[in-house]
DNA sequence: GCTTGCGCTGAACGCTCGTTCAAACTACGT
DNA sequence: ACGTAGTTTGAACGAGCGTTCAGCGCAAGC
C-alpha cells in the first residue's frame, strides 16, 4: 500500500496538474538513459534543434515511449537541469563542510566540476536552453543556478579577504571561470589527447594563478 | 567526357546554384539590419528557436521580406558568423603587425574581442549553432575559427618560448580563455554596473595574471 | 502621366515536429 | 492457460515553421 499520497489535498498554489502517471521504481533507470540521451542531443543541436524522435533513436526506441516515461519535452530539459544542478550543489555542500583553504576549495571545485560535467553528464553545459524552459521550471533552475553562484563567489571573498587573493571583482572573476569551464564541452573530444582530469588540473592551475597576488 | 565544364554541362562538383537575386547597393545597409536582429535572435533562442517571423518583427518587417535579402535562413546565419569572423581575423592582423610584446598583445586582443562582441555584434557569442550550418558553409566558418584560434595559440606561444609566461599547454589556455570570454553575452547586462571596457579590462588583468610566472 | 523597378506584403504551400492514444507485446503470478 | 500490470509501438492529429510568389505601393526618370 502506498502511504497518504502528499499534496493530494488541495494545493491550490498551482493551476490543476495533469495527473502524473506515476511509474514504478523500475523505470527509473530507463528515464535516466532517456535524460543522458537528450543532454547529449540539447548539446550537440540545441533544444529546438534536437528532435524527440532523435532523442528516442540513440536508445532503439520510438519516439511515442518517451512519453511514458516524461510528460512532455520541455520536463525532458528540467529533469536535465535537476540532474547536474543536484551533483553540483552536492559538490559544493561537500567543499562548504571541509576545512580546506580558499584555494583549496577552488581548486577542487573546479577539478570535480571539469569532471562531473565531462564524464558524468556526458558534456551537459549547465545553463544551456534556459529560455525553453517554461516560467515555472525557469524560476527553479534560476535560483538554483545562483545558489551555486553565490556558493562561488563565496570562497572566491574569502580568499580576497583572506590576502590570499587579488583584490577585484568577485562577481566578474567567478563569471569568467564559470565561462572557461562551461565552454569545455564545446571544444573536448573524448578520444583526444587530454583527459578529463587533465583538463581539470591545467584549468585550476591557470585559473588560480591568476587570482593570487603578484 | 569526364571533362570540367565550368559553365552549365553537368557541373557535377557543386549542386546547381540558384540564381542569385543581386541586389543593388541601398539593400546594404538593410541586410545588416537584419543579420543584426537576427544575431540577437540566436543569441537569446538558439538558431531553432528562432524564427524567420521574430527577426523581421523585430525590425517590423513581415518575414516574407527577408527572402528579398537572402536566400533562406540558413544564410543568414553564415552571413552572422562570416561578419563576426571579419572583425575578428580585422583584429587579429592589426595586432600581429604591431611591435608590442606577447603580454601587450594578448592584453589588446581580449580587451577588444570583448568590446567588439558586446558593443557591436549585440553578443553574438562566436562560434554558436555551428551544427545548423550547411557542410560548405560550416568548412568556411571552421577554417576561419581555426585561423583566429591559431594566431591566439601564437601569442601565448611566443609568451610562453620568451619566458613571460609560465610553461604549459597553450592550447588548452586558449580555449580557457575564449570560453571566459565567449560566456560573457550568456550574463552581460548592457544596463547593468559593469561596462564593457570595464569588463574587458579586468578579465585581461585576471586572464593574463594567470600567464605569468609565479 | 506613364513606365520601371525596388521594397514590401498577405496568403498559401508542404513539411516537420510534439503530442496523443488505442492496441499490441512481454513477463510474471496464480 | 489465463489475467494483469508494465512497456512499447504505429498511426494519426494539429500546430507552427520555412519558403514561395503574385501583386501592391511608391518614388524617380522620361
Amino acid at each position: 500500500m502506498t502511504s497518504s499520497d502528499p499534496a493530494r489535498a488541495k494545493a491550490p498554489r498551482r493551476k490543476r496538474r495533469k495527473r502524473r502517471p506515476r511509474l514504478p521504481d523500475s523505470a527509473a533507470a530507463t528515464r535516466v538513459e532517456i535524460l543522458k540521451s537528450a543532454a547529449c542531443a540539447f548539446r550537440r543541436l540545441g533544444y529546438h534543434g534536437a528532435t524527440v524522435a532523435k532523442i528516442a533513436a540513440a536508445l532503439h526506441m520510438k519516439k511515442g515511449n518517451l512519453y511514458y516515461y516524461f510528460r512532455n519535452k520541455e520536463e525532458i530539459l528540467f529533469a536535465c537541469h535537476q540532474y547536474s544542478l543536484d551533483r553540483l550543489l552536492e559538490l559544493l555542500e561537500q567543499i562548504e563542510q571541509s576545512d580546506l583553504g580558499p584555494d583549496e576549495r577552488l581548486r577542487r571545485l573546479i577539478v570535480t566540476f571539469v569532471h562531473t560535467i565531462l564524464d558524468e553528464l556526458h558534456g551537459t553545459a549547465l545553463f544551456l536552453d534556459l529560455e525553453a524552459l517554461g516560467p515555472g521550471h525557469l524560476k527553479m533552475v534560476i535560483a538554483r543556478r545562483d545558489e551555486f553562484d553565490r556558493g562561488m563567489r563565496l570562497i572566491l571573498q574569502e580568499g580576497i579577504r583572506g590576502g590570499l587573493f587579488e583584490q577585484t571583482d568577485a562577481k566578474l572573476l567567478s563569471f569568467a571561470i564559470l565561462g572557461a569551464v562551461n565552454w569545455i564541452p564545446r571544444w573536448y573530444n573524448p578520444d583526444g589527447p587530454a583527459s578529463s582530469q587533465e583538463i581539470g588540473d591545467r584549468f585550476a592551475d591557470y585559473l588560480i594563478a591568476g587570482l593570487r597576488h603578484a
